[in-house]
DNA sequence: AAAATAGTGTCTGTTAGACATTATTAG
DNA sequence: CTAATAATGTCTAACAGACACTATTTT
């Protein structure tokens, strides 16, 4: 005998334009909430989807068209008012994309956001903690930039997510630790005077299942 | 049209005896699995549960007979595989019982279990490492002990869980900087020499729900 | 007094932040 | 040359680990 529980997985996928976290939001097409913009989202489709994160994966697919290089469970939210429907799961997880490859969706600065379906604003709000913390001892804002990037650009994005200015000379010394860049051979960015050394994220797990 | 998921939460219900994490496990009165040793555990009561979190609770309620001092979400684990029955999701859930509260349950060192039901193992897993984690920066171990402790008696709860001796001046002066313990005034623990102070960790949140 | 554990103080090597200096390009 | 940004070096104050010392109890 199967409870009725509405299951589902939301995707808080996030970017950098602009110097801000911008988030994906779409109008939802039918009720409830009709209208209203909502994280990309849907059923779980057993028949389909391997697990939650597959399903996550799919709708970013279907609905964003694209595949993003960082996922990650987030977080399950459930309970009987969330949806008018009836009682409802959502297995939220977080991904990053990087600014180019995020052209068909529509974004909006994570800080200001307009009013949401659903519980979604506080999905995204536990998604911006999350990158928050992690970005203080991981390689994570490294998937809101272009494949290639310079050292005072990844600068820029951290001291914006942590929300606080950084030291060059003990930022670099950070990074040498972690270990997590690798030096691109040959590869020079010389935006207006002097250039930039580029470099890369070191390959890494594509799914971060980390729980 | 709801889909065929199958909705359950679990509970890694953790204590600390003999100076080893040890883990809360039943014996299944049915099948799947029937005599294996699970995680306490059932399904979502739409109708009872506020959310999972609350049916974590009443099935720690109803299968240990306890009310545990915390409580945390865990992590999700889902899909066709882990259970015979259809594709299922269960939100599983990291609590912490002090040894003399775990009198109902029957317990296994976290460490060295049998074979369990289900993707249990795994969660099991899961638990220790959040567990680890978290220890080195929070007061989660406290959970683990009496209500009244002494400052010795929590560093070698710490050295346990980190696996590793910790230096009891730096130890001592990380508690005060981290500021989550009060003295317990004219409390004194006397085992066999110069009595120590006893402490009780501070007024804290009965529920953690910090994703 | 000796033994045992609780609790505090001091020293020192490491490190993160502040700042200065050098390097390399355009104009 | 100067201007501008990249990259590295140096100094210092704060801190964590190591260890010593003092304090309070039982026998």
């Amino acid at each position: 005998m199967p409870n009725q529980v509405i299951v589902t997985v939301d995707v808080v996928l996030l970017t950098l334009k602009e110097m801000r976290l911008q988030v994906a939001l779409m109008k939802r097409p039918q009720e409830p909430f009709k209208d209203a913009l909502a994280l990309p989202g849907g059923y779980v489709h057993p028949e389909e989807d391997a697990d939650a994160a597959s399903a996550a994966y799919r709708v970013l697919r279907e609905k964003a068209q694209l595949r993003p290089p960082y996922l990650e469970q987030l977080g399950t939210f459930s309970g009987g008012r969330r949806d008018p429907r009836g009682w409802s799961i959502s297995v939220c997880h977080l991904a990053l994309v990087t600014p180019e490859a995020a052209t068909d969706s529509q974004w909006f600065p994570a800080d200001k956001l307009p009013r949401l379906a659903f519980d979604h604003a506080k999905l995204i709000a536990a998604a911006v903690t999350r990158v928050r913390n992690k970005s203080s001892y991981s390689a994570l804002p490294g998937y809101l930039l272009p494949e290639l990037f310079t050292l005072s650009e990844l600068q820029a994005i951290y001291s914006q997510i942590l929300g606080e200015p950084l030291e060059k000379s003990s930022f670099r010394r950070k990074l040498r630790d972690l270990d997590f860049l690798e030096e691109v051979p040959g590869a020079f960015q010389g935006g207006k005077q002097r250039p930039a050394q580029l470099y890369r994220l070191k390959g890494m797990a594509l799914f971060d299942r980390t729980i």
